[in-house]
DNA sequence: ACAAAAGTGTTTTTTATACACCCATGC
DNA sequence: GCATGGGTGTATAAAAAACACTTTTGT
């Protein structure tokens, strides 16, 4: 951090969180994300990303998990920080002569399992979960923060076991499978090759436990098992 | 961003900009990055990421060029953010009852061509080109910043074409492989499969010039084609 | 002539892709 | 028995990895 040489006068910061939360309904086969309708200017009565501003004595961390935890109960989820927003004007309570402060935005990223995912209805604010696809026009800049994050979590998914965060602890490998899909499309495999590839790595183990989904032959449940993943952390592991 | 309920104080934040700055030095194949040697407290005399505290009508991006365009004088660079950094404490300035003000730490990564990069010595504070493998303890949270930045040169370079930002506009296949290899470690390829699979892409152009460095038969020298690029944008492409 | 640097080719192994096919269950 | 979803196998193509070899220069 510089020396302030100074003629040129420091801005002073508002340091806001944005949460981008993405959820799986593998059942409807839909990415969510989840949004809140604003009670409050600016932006009053426009859907946004669940957004807080840091308090005194609070992480950048804390803040974005507090925003979770106002919205949904969860236990099993996924974050990591985002991109931080900063250009001038990005807020409109920067506005001229206001108390000239500036409104930066660190964004996180999560992922949480949509089985266990309650939404905190506080009565006042809407919030609800809307597919990745029909999401409407945002206050702020947060359409642009939502495409980063859906960016983001493509890229993730390719990459790491951040699906094994958010899945049951035992699931099918076509649970898996629909997982993918959900998210990455169905152009990005084959279900058979799919199979084989995240077999061989070798860090699913089987449960031997059988489950039965109307008619066809009952799946095996599998479990993803941190300790044989070990080895492949940080080595590029594509599932495409 | 959240309706502030505030029987919670909101933080109130000073924002500094830090830079990575890397470059290559593919003579004396060294690794660098730009340390300046503070001369203000807090963290008087001690090496730091060159960073700078972000001004009024001044955008992050903005920051981090302006750090950047004080320390060096250079024409081909690689910026991109990095991470931002704002845990409680994590700079002195925050010391109990000063100002009561937050210092946020966003971190900028770049990459610069250091055959013409000139650094500034404004005489008074110190500044250097350090190898990362020797770099100091640092002021600040500056080596975990550092640490970050490291990675995600390592992993830029596998995946996307950085490397000719900052090669010069023609260079052999060597001095390709010799950038690689001084980032990347010794392990990372074959030169002959190297130069194959880079020359396969095909946005590689043979300008058809030959130069001789020394004993040897003299190499072409190849040009980096971004027309010919583009197809392969945002396709995973890998160098390893 | 020979060492040094550049560049080509070959062989082997592994991985990706596209399928065809067998298995176990509900109805 | 046959549709349905689960699971295995095979054949082909492409890529990665290892390494031997040729070509062109300076000395």
């Amino acid at each position: 951090m510089g020396s302030g040489k100074s003629q040129h006068p420091l801005a002073k910061f508002r340091v806001g969180v944005d949460n981008v939360i993405f959820s799986v309904d593998t059942e409807k086969n839909r990415l969510l994300v989840l949004l809140v309708l604003r009670d409050t200017e600016p932006y009053r009565d426009y859907w946004c990303l669940p957004g807080t501003l840091v308090r005194q004595g609070e992480s950048l961390e804390a803040a974005a998990y507090r925003i979770l935890a106002e919205k949904i109960r969860v236990q099993n989820l996924y974050l990591e920080q985002l991109y931080t927003f900063g250009d001038v004007g990005r807020d409109p309570r920067e506005a001229p002569d206001q108390y000239n402060e500036r409104y930066l935005s660190v964004s996180y990223f999560a992922l949480v399992r949509y089985a266990d995912a309650e939404l905190i209805a506080d009565g006042v604010s809407g919030i609800a979960w809307y597919p990745v696809h029909q999401v409407p026009t945002l206050g702020f800049d947060h359409n642009r923060i939502l495409t980063y994050g859906h960016h983001r979590l493509c890229n993730k998914l390719e990459y790491s076991p951040v699906a094994f965060d958010v899945l049951p602890e035992s699931f099918t490998l076509n649970d898996l499978y629909q997982f993918y899909t959900t998210v990455l499309g169905e152009h990005f495999s084959d279900y058979s090759n799919f199979r084989t590839r995240l077999l061989k790595l070798g860090f699913l183990s089987d449960t031997g436990i059988k489950v039965s989904r109307g008619a066809g032959r009952p799946a095996s449940l599998y479990r993803f098992d941190r300790d044989a993943f070990d080895p492949h952390k940080d080595k590029p592991m594509i599932f495409i």
